[in-house]
DNA sequence: ACAATGTCGACCAATTAAGTGAACAAATGT
DNA sequence: ACATTTGTTCACTTAATTGGTCGACATTGT
């Protein structure tokens, strides 16, 4: 068997999301659905929305740093939003667990550096295409919140 | 220091594309610049643009197994392309690379696997979203082909 | 024959993704 | 005071990918 024998394997794709970033959409989802109620426990959300337990911890413990989610110790504890869901943006979900929504460092505002191809950024034109698919992409996003995700959604 | 200890290092982001991928569209507009001419040697590529020629050797390889590139052996040989510059999409290029151009696999045309949360994909507000933004980036990256990237560009 | 060129397969180092585990800290009910 | 529930933190693991490199071989023109 050579060393790229693959069996039944499925290729992961490098522009395909994060598992992390999807786990975050869809526990963020579910903290907008029970938005204004008790806190919810990790282990609730991890089971509802089929997320391993000890990955959602990471997940949320992050989102709390990033000032979307609070959090509450001991009994009856758990996480909550903090902002309302219609002012979340995916956006800033994505940006923050893949660093930026860009396909090339040239054309991202957050994680920006200059292009090691061409000699002038203003005229490449490849660079064009890649600020053009960014810039869509920036407000697909960015007009997309966490309640628009959950209209016309069952509780559960 | 820290296992986790950066000094000056660069995180590299998911999203971004590949240098794979990178490097074959510069190379593509270096031929297409060069279209109906004599064919044109690896390391006259990879010095003009700037490619390790070893890495390039394995693009233009697949480059040519997929159909857009000719090759001649020996004395004055090299690479040329086969199709006209405008009938080469950045969308075959960036797919054949990195897989697919979507950012979900269940948006996906090319490596499409079902959703691993959602009940109803045809009514899942998430993918959705991640569809608009995969029907936007399909339709730049078609109507570009490698004519459009070689217009008012100088020759070298 | 010989030199220039592409072809092919194997190999490698560094990094990331996607988790797991264990110990600890804080809040609450009794 | 104490046990319990819950979140917090840091270190670790395993498999895969990225971004190349290397050496031998095949083909072509002169």
């Amino acid at each position: 068997m050579g060393k790229n024998t693959y069996i039944c394997a499925i290729k992961v794709l490098k522009l395909i999301l994060s598992k992390k970033t999807k786990y975050a959409m869809v526990a963020l989802a579910r903290l907008a659905r029970d938005y204004g109620r008790e806190p919810i426990q990790i282990r609730d959300i991890a089971e509802s929305e089929k997320i391993p337990q000890r990955f959602l911890e990471n997940i949320l413990l992050e989102l709390r740093k990033l000032g979307i989610l609070g959090s509450k110790l001991g009994k009856e504890g758990g996480y909550f939003l903090l902002k309302k869901p219609s002012e979340v943006s995916l956006l800033e979900i994505v940006r923050h667990f893949e660093g930026t929504i860009a396909l090339m460092y040239c054309v991202s505002e957050k994680a920006y550096q200059p292009c090691e191809f061409c000699k002038d950024e203003a005229t490449c034109r490849i660079r064009k295409v890649f600020k053009d698919v960014r810039d869509t992409t920036y407000e697909i996003l960015k007009r997309t919140s966490l309640e628009s995700l959950i209209q016309d959604q069952p509780r559960s």
